[in-house]
DNA sequence: TTAAAACCATACCAACGGTACAGGAGATCA
DNA sequence: TGATCTCCTGTACCGTTGGTATGGTTTTAA
């Protein structure tokens, strides 16, 4: 039965954008399935309940986020062998890519979440929590190679530099949101660039 | 007339609170008034409706965020007459502030209100944005003395480099949550000050 | 003392989250 | 063909919430 999993993923589809504009408490059941055209029987057939509505909005925009940084960084890594010039071009490619986004980044559902606590249970904190740390060992399994070419330039520890990334994009999200500026995630993801190139790039003279 | 503005202020402590635990959605009026201590008539009577207390909420926290940068950057600036140096010194103030928090930063109102855009009425918005905008300045103002004095490594835009820092309060709050490591946060932006140190300081060699 | 400020009490409404239960259309399979 | 399972619809109901209204009372400052 397939059709099922379609109408879920409408229902899913409706409630991130809600979530993402207005916030999940503010987030009625009664305008989600007003929007997808189901009843409201319908919706408790495929969530028991607002929780498990959560559960999975999250679980599913933490899968899409984490194939899309497969992808980028799988290219940025086929088209450079070098580490550090893989990473360099990865941040850009993810650039890129975000500043391509028609209507600027619509939010991110980990950020979200973890403005949340009273409100989830210790599963879904634990959800955003394990997503977290997926782009800590990431970012610093890239990072890892870079440092074996080169030292770093000031003394940095690893996964505080691999967590640099992740807070880059949640800041750069609220900035962009924030200002109304769409451009600004992207521009403050270049600037993290140039700063891990001042890192790692030797200099000149050397 | 002064009890009336205790009594507006102790709803608003629990207002705040009670935003950053679980979103402005989901948190009721009635909640307030429970711990406050006072009946709905009262509420109503300090606050005309929900919009107004969010408007309330956000102007006292901005100003209140205010209030610490001057505090600290001013700290800074007396004790370090160099540019750079009193940045720096500024970036590990607030660093060493923000990692006395006894339970970690509480969150910030700014990151959760432009996830409500749905939510709140364009002046609210812009309250907002204008104070990311003020942050901007602060930093931009710092950098530009700065740059007076030191060349950057790198070439980079002053206004981008300025919202870095913001950039990293702000992911650095989400990360620190989402995480539940209350270090995090002190410590990204202590990750920034090397960051900074490296595009401004000169090389050692020159 | 007096008037404004700072509340309290009560009643009411529509909307919402959630529960319960009965049923029906359509595909699948024995 | 009949039975079963998935995927819903329809209806009715409950407690809570945001918000409005209205009228009254206590506290405070001039």
């Amino acid at each position: 039965m397939r059709k099922g999993e379609e109408t879920r993923g409408r229902i899913l589809d409706v409630a991130e954008a809600a979530v993402l504009a207005k916030g999940f408490g503010a987030t009625s059941i009664e305008e989600l399935i007003v929007e997808t055209g189901i009843t409201k029987s319908g919706f408790f057939y495929h969530f028991r309940d607002k929780n498990q509505l959560a559960k999975a909005l999250l679980t599913r925009y933490i899968e899409a986020d984490e194939r899309i940084y497969d992808d980028i960084f799988g290219r940025a890594r086929e088209l450079m062998d070098d580490p550090l010039q893989s990473f360099l071009l990865g941040l850009k490619l993810l650039a890129e890519l975000l500043s391509d986004l028609p209507n600027g980044h619509p939010g991110c559902l980990v950020a979200t979440s973890c403005y949340y606590e009273r409100l989830f249970d210790r599963e879904i904190q634990d959800i955003n929590r394990q997503a977290v740390l997926r782009w800590r060992t990431r970012f610093r399994g890239m990072i890892q190679q870079i440092v074996e070419v080169y030292p770093p330039r000031e003394p940095v520890d690893l996964d505080q530099l691999a967590d640099m990334v992740s807070t880059v994009l949640e800041g750069g999200i609220v900035m962009s949101k924030a200002l109304k500026e769409p451009d600004t995630l992207a521009n403050q993801l270049l600037v993290l660039r140039a700063f891990m190139k001042l890192m790692f790039q030797p200099s000149p003279r050397a």
